[in-house]
DNA sequence: CCGTATCCGCGCCGATACTG
DNA sequence: CAGTATCGGCGCGGATACGG
């Protein structure tokens, strides 16, 4: 497929969307964030992120290896030791990610508040 | 449950999670993103997001009111007439997706360039 | 035009077991 | 420690039909 100079996420076929699709899957975000703070280990981003597998973490690094957003590198010692960073190109996204991560979080009882008023408001609705 | 003053997205049962999980969801970002030009009727919405479904659009739509993050205007009108409009809050969070969405767009070529070269790496190492 | 309702297949993802 | 392999549920999301 020919890759214009500038991708368009709103296109269903662009490979931006694809790489776009990765970033905001279910666990990309916040792998991304997570590496913000430098080098981790596998072990340490399983601890750092609630909730993941172990099989959705490998897959979750796999993509961004291949997407050119992380590095990983493997020690050989016994009992082996793999390391995570970000890329040049993975800091740009993931400081990104950060912005957007971090206002949701300082704004989490506005929107927890929006979600209880608006519960209310439909409720008063179905009561006709 | 005890709504801290700021939210952690790394902890699996934060209701900053929860939004979070909306914003990267699936057509979260690109429906949040495309509202960003201005007020948007429904079918606009779904002509410029490429392969949205009317089902998952109204889906996602329903859920960023609830959040409060768009505001759904309807119109006593034949045919009738719905439009959606950001909020100020989803305003800073559609800005924030536009800046991850505008670098990935920029950088493309690099991306899938990142790919490419990870594919003859890994067939290289498959070769034995 | 703007949805909702229903069905249902596919693939995401968690659980578990196993390897180097 | 750092994964891979395999299985299976279930929910996401597409297709279709219908309603206001």
């Amino acid at each position: 497929m020919e890759i214009p100079e500038r991708g368009d996420c709103f296109r269903a076929d662009c490979p931006a969307r694809d790489v776009f699709g990765h970033v905001t899957g279910r666990w990309g975000g916040l792998v991304l964030a997570a590496l913000l703070g430098g080098t981790l280990r596998f072990s340490e981003l399983r601890a750092r992120i609630g909730g993941i597998s172990e099989k959705m973490l490998a897959q979750t690094l796999r993509e961004f290896e291949r997407d050119g957003l992380l590095i990983r590198r493997q020690f050989p010692e016994v009992p082996p030791r793999v390391e995570y960073e970000l890329t040049a190109a993975g800091l740009e996204v993931a400081q990104r990610l950060d912005h957007l991560i971090g206002w949701i979080q300082d704004h989490v009882r506005e929107l927890v508040a929006a979600q209880r008023s608006h519960e209310a408001t439909s409720r008063r609705a179905s009561l006709s």
